[in-house]
DNA sequence: GTCTATACCCGGATAGAC
DNA sequence: GTCTATCCGGGTATAGAC
């Protein structure tokens, strides 16, 4: 169970970046994420990134392990019901909606990520599920739906969504 | 209940240069459709187009329309039981999926979207659910997200996804 | 309705000096 | 590890002739 965080993995030098580069998603969107602009907010210029990251997408795979092992930890915190499982993970995504977007709008990049983890960041649904995987994957299809189409603007205004949270939640518990 | 279909809001010229829009996006997906790459297909050069649309976002509008009618029809013509028009949404998105997402990925624009559109779009859904709205949104989250993570390639390969949608399906039903 | 020419802005990334 | 200078490519969009 060696679990290498993000914190050990990396240089501190790379950390602050990762650091300065999440701040600037999280606060501006994946469009504001561009080379240039994280390094004004370092105070460098471009070119030295490279030095620290071969390309943009080294940088956002730490972005996306970071996020996996978050989503994994908020989980498990909550695991004790379905429900309680749900609640967590909506707070988790609308907390952090950019960086939950970069985390799930594109494929994984498997071969890049570290060991075990998309299996740590996702154990507790699995448990709650009592180990049933058809159950834990419709569970999570409904939650990432619900997160994404409200993120994505596309529930009327004045849609109750704890209510349609509820249903679900109440749907899969049977 | 006049539908002006896309057929007649447009004039032949807008409906052609839309039709190869479609099959760009369709074929190569959404970074692939430019208003050069849309030009060369129609034979013209990429100025001419704006003679016809404002700017890209109305021939984005347009695809979005499309897509929005083809869903409801889809859902009209399976609307016998959720599971059978749970099937048919999921057919219909991973036949199309860069016209799906294209659809689902950004906020609805609302204000320049033909009257109804919307509520028809979804009525068949509303109307399985017996009118309830909080299991209509449940379900329509649970069958999006199933779409959309099996787009975005994060389920496992090995994962059996119809297993999945029919635990869904039924958890939907009672 | 189409063309040519072009402006404009933005992005990622590299070379080579210090 | 940072800099300056620069390349290269891509996109949307406009002006004005035909």
């Amino acid at each position: 169970m060696s679990e290498r965080s993000t914190t050990d993995r990396l240089t501190p030098r790379k950390r602050e970046i990762v650091t300065e580069a999440r701040a600037l998603l999280e606060e501006h969107g994946a469009a504001a994420l561009t080379m240039r602009a994280l390094a004004d907010r370092l105070g460098i210029k471009a070119p030295s990134l490279y030095k620290h990251f071969p390309d943009k997408a080294a940088l956002e795979l730490e972005l996306i392990i970071l996020s996996l092992e978050e989503i994994g930890a908020a989980l498990e915190a909550a695991a004790e019901s379905l429900p309680a499982l749900m609640k967590a993970y909506r707070e988790y995504a609308l907390a952090h909606p950019h960086l939950y977007r970069l985390n799930t709008e594109r494929s994984l990049p498997r071969e890049a990520l570290p060991e075990g983890i998309e299996e740590r960041s996702s154990a507790p649904l699995l448990r709650v599920c009592g180990g049933d995987v058809d159950t834990a994957r419709a569970a999570w299809a409904f939650a990432h739906g619900m997160v994404i189409l409200q993120l994505n603007g596309r529930f009327p205004g004045t849609a109750d969504l704890s209510a349609a949270w509820e249903t679900g939640a109440d749907a899969f518990e049977g």
